[in-house]
DNA sequence: ATGACTGTATTATTAATAATAGTACAGTTA
DNA sequence: TAACTGTACTATTATTAATAATACAGTCAT
């Protein structure tokens, strides 16, 4: 599914929950598509079952995926009305980034050139 | 000159850099000026020196400051084509966070608001 | 040149957190 | 019932953050 950097000074659960995050914003995976298992994760990972667990139950929190005891864990499909609270976080961040960029020289095209890549790149995954 | 939140999961050091780097690039802190010494803003937020240096070797480390033993730290001048690979590492953070907008439904409008906005917040600072 | 500032480096200790290990229990389904 | 699912808990180890206490060298005004 992916390979992780175990002796990076970002944790595995945490690398674990962004680039699920990440599969989920692409459309890499599907509304309502299940993840692999705890167990199966933890042996093709080589990583202990409770570092998948804590990555899931973190993308749960966060809205991502729902688990439901003795079926699976499972994509959400993306709510319409999605978490004022998500949006204004993420806006937050937003805005600090944009900082560092108009600091570092971006244009204002290539903001646009990134917002629409990452369009596509959602399209991409998309009813294929 | 801020506050510190000592029972946030994110390190103090991470929450100093994060600040100072945030008033250079909305013109709060300019050019060459000088920052707090080690000691006198290790005092001023009871925090242990080593905190502060760590904090600031990491700013200096990333270009935001200089250092010069016996008379101080200092704003670095924002240069023109700062760090190919500091602007390469922001498009990437970008691009996952702008992804991440996507999902939650941004318009290209609202990306094109914030981006001014951020221009906004680093023009007020300037020569006034 | 001395005193009072600067940054920097080092070592040791404590506190907090990440990751592992092992086990147990409850829901689902063929 | 068997074999999967998620979930919870306790204990242990490894890593990292933060503190503490010194020490040393550069700058500069007196």
């Amino acid at each position: 599914m992916f390979e992780l950097d175990v002796r990076s000074r970002k944790p595995i659960y945490e690398q674990l929950t962004d680039k699920i995050k990440e599969m989920i914003l692409y459309s890499i995976l599907q509304p309502d598509e299940q993840l692999p298992s705890v167990r199966t994760l933890s042996a093709q990972l080589t990583v202990n079952p409770n570092t998948i667990q804590k990555a899931y139950r973190e993308l749960e929190r966060e809205g991502y995926i729902y688990s439901r005891a003795g079926k699976g864990s499972f994509v959400s499909p993306a709510q319409q009305g999605m978490n004022a609270a998500k949006r204004a976080e993420v806006r937050e961040e937003l805005l600090r980034l944009m900082a560092e960029a108009v600091y570092l020289g971006f244009t204002a095209a290539e903001i646009g050139e990134l917002f629409k890549l990452a369009l596509e790149k959602k399209g991409e995954g998309d009813q294929t």
